[in-house]
RNA sequence: GGACCCGUAGCUCAGCUGGAUAGAGCGUCGCCCUCCGAAGGCGAAGGUCGAAGGUUCGAAUCCUUUCGGGUCCGCCA
């Protein structure tokens, strides 16, 4: 039988539709499934399919409900089946099929829930992506951590995932960082200028002032001695060395990057530089791909309604024509300097990552990209010729909270909070998973006190908890000794018979899901279901915990009865194997013991 | 002016892509340790799913309109 039962039983389903009703188009089919019922009084399991057919077999819903059932009451493992409700037929199992989900789980170890409905399709999962102009903040791990536990989503049901970070080094910004390190080197160097005097030298005025660069400025002059300054470290042309310290800052901003998302437990395969995209021809490729297409044209852009810019001039550029595709205006190509707009070079980024093999690309954004999410699928649409998707996950910000006030996040006030002050400050494991406890799309508030705190309305802690106990009464059957090894293939074996409160029966229930969950919010691309789903195994766990201590019965060490005793400890591990498969995916360390 | 996201219990949020009587936690009220599993658990009260139309066997979910909150709207990325 097949790892996840609702699947197993979705095909049983089918195959009782096809007797009955050899013709129904396969659009229909594909619509039928077989759920979790919401009420213990429907049954294990329920199908929508007499709904569906009804139509196209020109029939009472009930009545063909009625038919399946008497064909699936028939089948194996099932106890009864019955229509119900408007045209449900509900199932429900006999307590041994569902039972037999406990070996499988503990056979399979944290692999239970894997599936291959990726089918090995190339899935490049894009997230992070920043400015490589100064440590990782609050505001990026949102990002990281959604796209981190999607792609492992993906790969856990048979996608062949890459994992990619885009550095933005080719904007203005990393000219500005660059400038910003040119300072500290002089300042290294013992310049006389002050800050406002080399403030008034820099375009658009000095940036980055954060103490971050001042190693950097120290670095340079370690590497490059005086050789990038005039004398009495005066500065010279930007061409002299605004390449030289732009790469060499852009790569000191990367090695901190990358030990904050290591710091984070958040994995990249592939770092890909823009400048380097731009230099290796594939923006300008894509352009004159477009540009063969017909689809750019020089043309003036109607000022935006509403508030007008300051320096807003009517001026005629080059223009994609993304209303081609869905987009609600054409959009600029390039700058009025005639450099690319950033639009530009990220067309030739996605066309680059397409060459590389992806076969679906999936971004992760923050909330304040939502209007680019248009413009960017039309130029997919037009530079892979619609056979590339394109999808965007947008990430609301998060509002970081302590003792329910507001933390300010300003340079300026000296209350920066980095991502790696953050993460010091509460661990990596509580910050990943408080990040999935809210849906991506809505905006979330991050207390910090709240999120460490020992609480039942803190997920964090409550599943860690359930696992803690999971493993408490592990050892305690371990010490004592009666009750036969408890490792995972010893209790795959034992005789299960005796598990049959509806407290323990729920709980079988609950662990027959995962495969499903897994499947479902790997394919709406919602990591946040899986934390959702921890914290209800775990509630079900706590609750068959606590009538324990109401009815001895239903302890799980039963000294009298160590055959019972063996079959609750296997089910004692599977939820722990459960858990730790969730939290696997979650990226987060499971605990042993709470301290 | 327009685009996108969000409006669900007093509060914070789920709701499995259209299914059965809309669910949790917090807060409120009532219970469960004469310590062998209380950092927990059980129960009660609490809802016209922002509003109005529409689509159909069936809508919190899809469409239109509308109100409220957020994000954004050429030369930032």
């Amino acid at each position: 039988m097949s790892e996840c039962l609702f699947q197993h039983y979705r095909h049983q389903v089918l195959a009782a539709v096809h007797t009955l009703l050899p013709d129904v188009p396969e659009e229909t089919l594909a619509r039928i499934e077989v759920t979790p019922t919401r009420d213990p009084s429907h049954g294990d399991m329920a199908t929508n399919a007499a709904l569906l057919l009804a139509k196209t077999a020109r029939r009472k819903p009930a009545d063909i409900a009625g038919e399946l059932a008497a064909l699936l009451e028939k089948t194996e493992g099932v106890a009864s089946a019955a229509s119900a409700g408007p045209g449900f037929v509900n199932l429900t199992l006999k307590p041994d099929t569902l039972r037999h989900i406990l070996p499988v789980i503990l056979k399979a170890g944290e692999a239970y829930g894997d599936a291959q409905t990726g089918n090995g399709v190339k899935v490049n999962v894009e997230y992070v992506s920043a400015n490589p102009t100064g440590p990782m903040h609050v505001g990026h791990c949102r990002g990281a951590v959604v796209g981190d536990v999607t792609a492992s989503l993906l790969a856990k049901t048979g996608f062949d995932v890459t994992r990619e970070f885009y550095i933005n080094d080719a904007g203005t910004q990393v000219r500005a960082l660059a400038w910003a390190a040119y300072w500290r080197y002089l300042q290294a160097l013992g310049t006389k200028l002050t800050e406002d005097e080399f403030a008034a030298l820099t375009p658009n005025g000095l940036q980055y002032k954060g103490d971050y660069l001042i190693p950097v400025g120290e670095d340079l002059v370690g590497q490059y001695g005086r050789t990038l300054a005039g004398d009495d470290a005066a500065p010279l042309p930007e061409s002299e060395w605004l390449g030289t310290v732009r790469n060499f800052t852009v790569a000191h901003m990367l090695v901190a990057i990358k030990e904050d998302m290591h710091a984070l437990g958040v994995k990249h395969d592939v770092f890909t530089s823009e400048a380097q995209v731009l230099r290796d021809g594939a923006v300008d490729a894509a352009i004159a791909h477009l540009e063969k297409e017909g689809l750019l044209y020089e043309g003036v852009l109607e000022p935006p309604k509403g508030k007008l810019p300051d320096d807003w001039e009517e001026r005629e550029q080059l223009l994609f024509r993304a209303t081609d595709f869905g987009d609600d205006v054409d959009r600029p190509l390039k700058k009025s300097d005639g450099t690319n707009t950033y639009f530009a070079n990220d067309i030739g980024y996605h066309a680059d990552k397409v060459a590389r093999g992806a076969q679906v690309m999936i971004d992760i954004w923050g909330a304040d990209h939502g209007g680019y999410v248009k413009r960017m699928k039309a130029a997919v649409k037009a530079v892979t010729g619609g056979s590339t998707p394109l999808e965007v996950v947008l990430c609301q910000i998060v509002h970081i909270l302590r003792n329910g006030e507001p933390v300010r996040m300003s340079k300026r006030a000296g209350t920066f909070v980095t991502l790696r002050d953050l993460i010091d400050e509460v661990g990596k494991d509580v910050v990943r998973f408080t990040m999935l406890t809210r849906k991506s799309d809505a905006q979330m508030e991050f207390d910090l006190d709240h999120v460490v705190a020992k609480q039942r309305d803190n997920p964090v802690f409550y599943v860690q908890y359930a696992h803690a106990r999971c493993r408490s009464v592990l050892r305690a059957a371990t010490e004592e000794g009666s009750y036969g090894a408890t490792d995972a293939e010893v209790l795959a074996a034992v005789p299960l018979d005796t598990l049959s409160a509806d407290v323990e029966m729920a709980l079988i229930r609950r662990l027959a899901e995962w495969p499903r969950l897994v499947e479902a919010a790997a394919q709406a691309r919602e990591p946040h279901r899986v934390a959702f789903y921890l914290t209800d195994l775990a509630g079900d766990f706590h609750s068959l915990w606590n009538h324990g201590r109401d009815d001895a019965a239903l302890r799980f060490l039963q000294p009298e009865a160590p055959e019972a005793t063996r079959a609750r400890l296997a089910l004692v591990a599977a939820v722990a194997t459960v858990i730790r498969s969730g939290l696997a995916v979650m990226g987060v360390e499971p605990v042993e013991e709470m301290r």
